[in-house]
DNA sequence: GATCTGTGATAACCTATGTGAAAGGCGCAA
DNA sequence: TTGCGCCTTTCACATAGGTTATCACAGATC
């Protein structure tokens, strides 16, 4: 199977929630014969109001979610890594209500939805593993509701590192305590609701404390305790913990 | 069938997305013959970190999901009128990542996981409805992030105006450019990321304008064109428009 | 190697929104 | 009818974070 080591986020994803067959991965294996696209950092890869016609699997780089008001003010509403689903919602709703755009250079498969519901249908539990994909999604966005309206930017900025740390965690896309990290300051400071000069400022003071380490667009957890505790992250919203699911229960 | 009117809402909602045969709809006011739960205002219907057992429907009254931050700050991520499910993710995801409470007295019916299953196998249709029910949650939830992230106090408490008022529109609960609107004004800072303070500051503000009327719940819009120009409100995340949709494009 | 362009660092200054406290009004319970 | 509690309204004051601007640097581009 040629490309399997492509496929190893997305299975490490789904596996979270149900464990999956040696069929199942199989089957989830042949998505990623799709053709492949690649995208150039920054980049768009959907705008809002466009009516796509494939679901998107991440396959390597980072992309976000975001909405844009008409004077141009940016709001980043999801950051997406490889192994994540961009749009499993286009099965349902024709529009799109937001845009999707790269952050770094992407590559992706576009996976038209009548290939999906064949995959579905023949594997039922991969279907329930997208579902569980899909909500675990809608967690992480409020929860980033109760960053904005309730944390400091100190806070706020510490819990969306650790996040993404447990993210790229889960995919084993960590080496020790660092990680690839590729947001800039301006791109935090849409994913935040503050100002790249904010950020800035902020991100000077958590190196003084010794906290954090970044640079090269690399992360690195300096000291993950005091972090937690000041961010008061809580990772249980990220729902990675497989044990008492509900899938498991009814394995 | 003496508990159409109860149904009422759920319909409305519903119908947005599918056109649902006669068959259909008696298949779902059947839902209402579970028993009826009541709360009192300001009670919790559920808690973060429990496993609920049941999907609840609303039939009267607001409520509101929100979370909440071990030193007692609070953020509410999203508000609950008569038709709205609030947790249909508990077929997945087995603890609550949040919370839910009663802004107003509430009525609802709890429904058994089983009994939606039934109802879903034997009309598929409602299935899928139920689905955008949960997709079009998860938009408002992003426009919401748009809202605190980018958006400033005034234009903030009137974009939440304005879909509050629209989305009572869709359940026919509005009278004129008047509906309910039970939130006291530190329900308001909750759901805005504010202060009770400085939301009774904006309001009067936007009082003197002559934009808005807010007394004994009931809130009434004066100038909808300009209100909806500062909120820069654009009511296509709320997917009402039958139009367009993909199971109308495949009836 | 010269030049761009995007990113990061800092500074001085400004303002939207938070804080804490007090007083008044209104609806509900007895 | 009175009283009690929750809301709302207001004030004076404090501050987190926004704004505008400048400079330095590194990696692309020619």
């Amino acid at each position: 199977m040629p490309n399997f080591e492509r496929v190893r986020p997305l299975v490490h994803n789904l596996q979270r929630y149900v464990r999956l067959s040696e069929d199942d991965k199989r089957a989830i294996s042949q998505l990623h014969e799709t053709p492949m696209h690649k995208t150039k950092a920054r980049e768009d890869i959907a705008r809002e109001g466009q009516n796509p016609s494939v679901v998107r699997l991440m396959v390597s780089g980072w992309a976000c979610r975001y909405k844009d008001l008409p004077d141009g003010r940016r709001q980043i509403v999801g950051l997406f890594i490889p192994g994540d689903f961009c749009d499993l919602n286009v099965y349902i709703l024709k529009r799109m209500d937001h845009s999707i755009g790269a952050i770094t250079p992407v590559n992706y498969v576009g996976i038209p939805p009548s290939q999906l519901d064949n995959l579905i249908h023949a594997h039922p539990r991969v279907g329930q593993a997208l579902l569980w994909h899909e909500l675990v999604q809608d967690s992480i966005t409020r929860e980033w509701l109760l960053n904005l309206g309730q944390r400091s930017a100190f806070e706020r900025i510490a819990h969306l590192f650790m996040e993404m740390f447990m993210r790229m965690r889960a995919i084993e896309h960590t080496e020790g305590r660092t990680c690839p990290f590729p947001l800039t300051q301006s791109d935090l400071a849409e994913a935040t609701g503050l100002t790249p000069v904010h950020i800035n400022r902020t991100l000077q003071e958590m190196r003084r404390e010794g906290l954090i380490e970044l640079s090269s667009k690399r992360l690195c957890i300096l000291d993950w305790d005091r972090l937690k505790e000041i961010a008061m992250f809580n990772p249980d919203y990220l729902h990675l913990d497989h044990e008492g699911s509900y899938l498991d229960a009814n394995a």
